[in-house]
RNA sequence: GGGCGAUUAGCUCAGUUGGUUAGAGCGCCGCUCUGAUAAGGCGGAGGUCCGUGGUUCGAAUCCACGAUCGCCCA
C-alpha cells in the first residue's frame, strides 16, 4: 500500500516534515559518511555577511550551491560542505553603529571600542544563526556546526602572512592620493567598494569669475557643483588646442562653450597657459602664499562647463594628479569627518553641503558669479550609508598590482566561466584594477599588522601570532584577540631597538573574504588541530577544524564557485589576488555567475517602494521547492523577476507531476501493486517507449548538470512530465482501470527516476515522493539513492512516438479543419510520411477515433511544390534559387514516385515537399515530413455511434453533477427517442457504470444510484 | 571614450553547432475532455526575431556598422 496522495500538494507543510525528517534520519550525516573517502569535489562557498538576516536574492545563490553540492553528492563525490560568514568591516560597523544609534566616529569613539566590538561580535553571532535557519529551510545542506568566520584570529593571522609576503615582494606601500571618502564613515573606499553607488543628487550649479592679474577687465570663467571646493582652488586649466574667446564683458569662455557669442578677442588655450589670476577666496588663511595661475590639461572637456576647469589639488583625484605635473600646492579644506579646517576663516567646522550659501553669497558680493543654478546629476554615494562621497587627500596603505596583473590573467584564463562571456568581464576588470586600497580608518576589522619605525624607518609588517608574541613589548596578557582596542595595547621592538606601536588602520573586508581558500583548508599549517579554526572572536560560535597541508592540498583549488556577478570584482578578485600571489594559481576552476534580483515588474526592490521580498518571507509564502525551481528555470545571465505571481505560476505547472505521481498512488493501490526491480510481465510498445523515455531524461538531466546550466533541468523535466502526462498515462488510463500491472510498474519506474534526477532541483518534493513511491529494499531517502546509471538508448522508438504524436496531432487538425469533433468517429485516415508510426497504427486509430489506418500516399490534389532545402541546398548550391523559383511558379514536370523535373533536374521525391489540397470528402492537415488525410463522410453506423459517444458523455457528467463516486452503479432511463442507441447497450454500461438501461417517455436521459 | 551583455508574440522569456511554417508559459478567442476536474488537452488570432549592410544556395543564429537599454571601466 502506498500512502495516498493529498489532491494537492501542500508545499509548506510537506517541506517542514521533510525538514523534520531529514534531521531525525540524520539523512544528510548518512549521505556525508557514505561518500566519505571518494573522489573529492570541493566547492568553496563564499562568505556571506552576519549582518542582516537573508533576502532573496541570497535565495538565488544558496539555490545554485545546493543544487549542485546534491547532484555531486548523488554521483558519489566527497564534499566539505563548510558554510562561511563574513563578521568584520564596515558592512557589521554600520549596522551596530544603527542600532545603537552612533552617528559618527566620534560617538563610536565615546562608546568604547571594546564595548563596540563586544556588540559587533554580538550582531554577527544573532544573524549568523538567523541565516542558518533561513538556508535550512531552503534546503541548503551544510555543515552547519563548521562554519567558518572571518573574524577568527585564525583568518586574520592568514591574511598577515599574506600581507607580509606582499611586503617582502616590496608591494606594500602608503600612497598619498585623492580617494573618495565618505565623511560620515570616516573613511575612504576603494575601488571595488564603489558598486553601484551613485544616486541622482541635485547640486549647485555656479559659473564663476577668476579676474585675471595685469590684464584689467578680463576674467576666466569657470564651471563647478561642488562649490565647497572653490576655497581650495589653485589652478585653472585649459585645453591647450582649444580655442577660447573673450566676450564683451570680459570674460574668456571656451569658443564652442559659447558659439553665438561675439568674441572681442580670440586664442588658443596655451596661449593662456602661465596667467595669473585672483583666486575666489584669496584672504582665507590656507590661500596665503598661493599663487593661481592657468595650467595645460588635454582632458579638459568642452562638452560641459565653459571650457576652463577650476583645480583644486585637495579635491578631486584628477586635480591631484595636475598638481604633481604642474607643482601646484595642496589645499585639503576638510577633515576625516568632511568638516572644513580651521584655515578656512568662517566656514570653519561647517560641512561641504553648509558652506554652500555662504560661498554664493560671498561670490555674489564681489562681483565674481556669473550664474547660479542647479544640476541633477549622478553622483557618488557611500554604498553602505548612502551619504554622498567627497574627495580628500589620504594615506592609505596600498598593495601594488602592477606586478600580479599578468599571472592573475593567465589564471583566468584556466578558469571555466559560466555564463562564458563572464571571463571577459574578469579580464576587463584585471586590466583595469588600481593598486588596492587595503586600509579603513575604522574600528571592528582586521587589524594590520603594520608597525612602522620612527627612529629608522623600517616598516615591520608581523606575519602571525606568535611573531607578534616573540616581539612584543608588553600587553600580551589582555589580548583576548585580534581585533581593536585589544591589538593596539601591544606595542612591539623594532630591529633597531625603538618600540613600535601598530596603524591603527583596519583592513578591507575583502582581504577577509579573499583568505579563505588558505585560512580554512589549513594551508602550510603543520599539525591539524581538531576544533582549531575557532580562535579569537569565532571562539564558541563554530566546531571547524584547522586542518593540516595535506588537506588542503586535497581540496584546493575549488572545483567550483558560484556567486553572484559583482563579485567579480569583490570577492573572485580578492581571492584570485591573494591565491595567485601565495600558490601562482587560481583559487577556482569553474564559476556559475548570476544576475540581479528584482521584482516581478523588473523593478530593483526597495523595502522603501514596499515591493520588497525577503527570504523569510518567501519561503513562508511560496516554499523552498518553488523558490528553487524559479531560480534554477531562469538563464542566469539576464535578471530575474521574482514575485508571488511568477510563483503561483511555477506552482501550478508543478501540478501536472503531482497529479501522474498522485494517478500511480491510487490506481497502485486499487490494484495492490508492489513494485519490484523486474517488470511483472511482458512490456508493451508505450511501456518500452516510457522507459526509453526516462532514459532521455536521465541524460539530458545530466548533462545539464555537468554543465552547469540549470535552465536545460527544469526543460528537461517539463517536457518529460508532458510526455509521461499527456500520453503515456492518457493512452494507458484503462490499463490501469484494469490494474494492469506491467503498466503500473513501468509508470513506477518512471516516476522514481524522475524523482531522482530532480531531487537536487526540489529536494523537499522529491524526498515526500520518494517516500511514498520506493521499493522497500530501496534507500529512505531520494538522496541516499546512487544516481541512474546511464544506459544505451533506443533512439528508434523515440522517433516512432514522437512520429506518432505528429501523426495525432495533424489528425486533431484535419478534424478541426472540417468541423467534426472528436466524439464523431469516422471512416478512414490515410497517413503518408510518417513509416516508422505504423506499428502504433491502432494507437492512432484510437487517439483520432476512426475505424481505420492506412500508411501510404494520399490522394488529395497537390497544389505546391517546394525544394526541400536540407537535402537540395548542399547539392544545387547556386542553382537553388533558381529551381525554386520555377517551383514556385508551377514550371515543373511531375515524375513516377513522387519527383519532379524542373529546370533540367530530375528531383526524387525525398528531395521535394508537396503541398496538398484534400479532394471532396476529406479533410487533411500536413507539415513538411507528414501528411495526413481523413473522410468526412458519414454513414449511419458512425452517426450512431456518435450519438453512442454523446451519450455516454452526458451521462458522466450527470454522474459528476450527481457527486457520484467512481465505484458507484447506475440505473439509467433514455427518452424513446434513444431507444436505437440500445443497440450499443453493453458498451454504454461499461463506459458509465450501469446496471440497467430502459427506455420511458421522458424528454431527457434520467439516472439513479443503485 | 573603451569593454561586456541585451533587444524575439500584448506580457514574461526559451531558441544547443546556420536549414523548410521561429517556440513555451501567462493573457485573449473558439473547441474539447469529464476516472488529473477551481485542473488537463487541441486549435486560432497575435512576430519587419531592434535597424542597415555583408558572408552564404539559405541568417533570429555568423561578420561589420548604427540605435536603444543594462552593467563594468575611464
Amino acid at each position: 500500500m502506498f500512502e495516498p496522495l493529498p489532491q494537492y500538494p501542500d508545499h509548506l507543510a510537506l517541506e517542514e516534515e521533510i525538514l523534520a525528517w531529514w534531521d531525525s534520519e540524520r539523512v544528510f550525516d548518512r549521505l556525508r559518511e557514505r561518500n566519505r573517502g571518494a573522489p573529492p569535489f570541493s566547492f568553496l562557498d563564499g562568505p556571506m555577511t552576519a549582518n542582516n538576516p537573508m533576502g532573496a536574492h541570497h535565495c538565488w545563490g544558496r539555490t545554485l550551491k545546493d543544487v549542485f553540492q546534491r547532484y555531486k553528492a548523488l554521483r558519489g563525490f566527497d564534499q566539505r560542505y563548510q558554510n562561511g560568514f563574513d563578521c568584520q568591516g564596515l558592512w557589521v560597523e554600520v549596522g551596530v553603529e544603527r542600532s545603537l544609534g552612533l552617528n559618527s566616529k566620534r560617538e563610536i569613539e565615546e562608546y568604547g571600542l571594546a564595548e563596540f566590538a563586544e556588540r559587533c561580535k554580538e550582531r554577527v553571532a544573532e544573524f549568523s544563526e538567523v541565516i542558518t535557519q533561513q538556508s535550512r529551510r531552503l534546503g541548503m545542506w551544510m555543515d552547519w556546526d563548521n562554519d567558518y568566520y572571518t573574524f577568527s584570529d585564525t583568518n586574520i593571522e592568514y591574511i598577515w602572512r599574506f600581507l607580509k609576503e606582499c611586503h617582502d615582494r616590496g608591494w606594500l606601500y602608503k600612497g598619498h592620493r585623492s580617494v573618495e571618502w565618505c565623511p560620515r564613515c570616516g573613511t575612504s573606499l576603494s575601488q571595488h567598494e564603489l558598486l553601484n553607488s551613485y544616486a541622482e543628487l541635485t547640486h549647485p550649479s555656479l559659473y564663476v569669475r577668476f579676474p585675471l592679474r595685469g590684464r584689467e577687465g578680463e576674467s576666466l570663467v569657470v564651471w563647478t557643483t561642488t562649490p565647497w571646493t572653490l576655497p581650495a582652488n589653485v589652478a585653472a586649466a585649459v585645453k591647450p588646442d582649444a580655442e577660447y574667446g573673450l566676450t564683451d564683458s570680459g570674460e574668456w569662455w571656451a569658443v564652442e562653450r559659447n558659439p553665438d557669442a561675439a568674441f572681442a578677442r580670440r586664442a588658443l588655450g596655451e596661449e593662456l597657459v602661465g596667467l595669473e589670476y585672483e583666486g575666489p577666496f584669496d584672504s582665507l588663511p590656507a590661500q596665503q602664499g598661493v599663487v593661481h595661475r592657468v595650467i595645460p590639461w588635454d582632458d579638459v572637456v568642452l562638452t560641459e562647463g565653459t571650457g576652463i576647469v577650476h583645480i583644486a589639488p585637495g579635491c578631486g583625484s584628477e586635480d591631484f594628479e595636475l598638481s604633481r605635473v604642474h607643482d601646484l600646492a595642496v589645499l585639503m579644506p576638510i577633515n576625516e569627518g568632511g568638516l572644513f579646517y580651521k584655515e578656512y576663516g568662517e566656514f570653519e567646522g561647517r560641512s561641504t553641503e553648509d558652506v554652500e550659501g555662504p560661498i554664493v553669497v560671498e561670490l555674489e558680493r564681489r562681483g565674481l558669479l556669473v550664474e547660479a543654478g542647479s544640476i541633477v546629476h549622478r553622483y557618488p554615494i557611500c554604498w553602505r550609508c548612502s551619504t554622498p562621497l567627497v574627495f580628500r587627500i589620504a594615506d592609505d596603505w596600498m598593495i601594488s598590482a602592477d606586478e600580479i596583473r599578468q599571472p592573475m590573467l593567465d589564471a583566468n584564463a584556466t578558469v571555466e566561466w559560466t555564463p562564458d562571456f563572464y571571463s571577459k568581464r574578469m579580464d576587463d576588470w584585471l586590466r583595469n584594477m588600481g593598486d588596492w586600497n587595503i586600509s579603513r580608518r575604522r574600528y571592528f576589522g582586521l587589524p594590520l599588522p603594520f608597525y612602522p619605525c620612527e627612529s629608522c624607518g623600517k616598516l615591520t609588517v608581523v606575519g602571525s601570532l606568535d611573531e607578534l608574541r616573540e616581539r612584543a613589548t608588553g600587553g600580551l596578557e589582555q589580548l583576548q584577540e585580534l581585533h581593536r582596542p585589544w591589538i593596539d595595547e601591544v606595542p612591539i621592538r623594532c630591529g633597531c631597538g625603538a618600540e613600535l606601536r601598530r596603524v591603527p588602520e583596519v583592513g578591507d573586508a575583502w582581504l577577509d573574504a579573499g583568505i579563505v581558500p588558505f585560512s580554512t583548508l589549513g594551508w602550510q599549517n603543520e599539525e591539524w588541530k581538531v576544533h582549531g579554526y575557532a580562535t579569537g572572536a569565532a571562539a564558541g560560535l563554530t566546531g571547524a577544524d584547522l586542518p593540516d597541508h595535506a588537506y588542503w592540498e586535497k581540496w584546493y583549488p575549488a572545483n567550483w564557485v558560484s556567486e553572484m556577478r559583482e563579485q567579480i570584482r569583490l570577492w573572485f578578485y580578492s581571492q584570485s589576488f591573494m591565491s595567485v600571489t601565495l600558490t601562482g594559481k587560481s583559487p577556482y576552476r569553474a564559476v556559475l555567475t548570476y544576475e540581479k534580483l528584482l521584482d516581478e515588474h523588473g523593478r530593483e526592490m526597495h523595502r522603501s517602494w514596499g515591493n520588497s521580498i525577503d527570504a523569510a518571507e518567501a519561503l513562508q509564502n511560496i516554499g523552498a521547492d518553488v523558490i528553487r525551481f524559479m531560480f534554477c528555470e531562469h538563464v542566469p545571465s539576464q535578471n530575474l523577476k521574482f514575485g508571488y505571481g511568477p510563483a503561483a505560476e511555477i506552482r501550478r505547472r508543478l501540478l501536472t507531476f503531482w497529479n501522474s505521481v498522485k494517478f500511480f498512488v491510487d490506481y497502485a493501490n486499487v490494484a495492490g501493486f508492489r513494485p519490484g526491480p523486474d517488470a511483472p510481465g511482458e512490456l508493451q510498445p508505450l511501456d518500452r517507449w516510457l522507459l526509453e523515455r526516462t532514459e532521455q531524461l536521465v541524460a539530458e538531466m545530466t548533462d545539464a548538470y555537468d554543465r552547469y546550466w540549470t535552465p536545460s533541468l527544469t526543460r528537461a523535466f517539463d517536457s518529460f512530465v508532458d510526455d509521461l502526462s499527456n500520453w503515456y498515462i492518457r493512452r494507458s488510463r484503462r490499463r490501469f482501470w484494469n490494474g494492469d500491472e506491467v503498466a503500473l510498474w513501468t509508470l513506477w519506474q518512471a516516476l522514481v527516476r524522475c524523482l531522482q534526477v530532480i531531487g537536487p532541483v526540489m529536494p523537499f518534493l522529491a524526498d515526500f515522493l520518494w517516500r511514498r513511491l520506493r521499493a522497500k529494499d530501496a534507500t529512505g531517502s531520494v538522496f541516499l539513492a546512487p544516481w541512474p546509471e546511464l544506459r544505451e538508448r533506443d533512439q528508434g522508438l523515440l522517433h516512432e512516438v514522437s512520429e506518432v504524436r505528429r501523426v495525432v496531432e495533424l489528425g486533431r487538425q484535419a478534424r478541426g479543419e472540417a468541423s467534426i469533433k472528436l466524439r464523431q468517429p469516422l471512416r478512414r485516415l490515410v497517413v503518408q510520411g510518417a513509416g516508422s508510426a505504423q506499428r502504433h497504427a491502432d494507437e492512432i486509430a484510437e487517439e483520432l477515433r476512426v475505424k481505420e489506418v492506412e500508411f501510404g500516399p494520399v490522394e488529395a490534389m497537390e497544389v505546391r511544390v517546394k525544394p526541400n532545402l536540407p537535402v537540395l541546398g548542399p547539392k544545387l548550391g547556386k542553382e537553388l534559387g533558381t529551381v525554386r523559383a520555377a517551383l514556385e511558379a508551377g514550371e515543373f514536370e511531375q515524375l513516377a514516385g513522387g519527383g519532379v523535373r524542373v529546370n533540367g533536374h530530375d528531383l526524387g521525391a525525398e528531395e521535394v515537399l508537396v503541398e496538398r489540397r484534400p479532394r471532396e470528402g476529406w479533410a487533411l492537415a500536413e507539415d513538411d515530413a507528414v501528411t495526413v488525410a481523413v473522410t468526412t463522410e458519414l454513414d449511419d453506423e458512425l452517426r450512431l455511434e456518435g450519438r453512442v459517444l454523446d451519450l455516454i458523455h452526458k451521462l458522466n457528467t450527470m454522474r459528476k453533477e450527481a457527486g457520484l463516486a467512481l465505484t458507484d452503479r447506475i440505473t439509467v432511463v433514455l427518452p424513446q427517442s434513444d431507444a436505437d442507441l440500445l443497440a450499443h447497450e453493453t458498451w454504454i454500461k461499461e463506459e458509465v457504470l450501469a446496471t440497467e438501461i430502459r427506455t420511458d417517455g421522458i424528454s431527457e436521459p434520467q439516472i439513479g444510484k443503485v
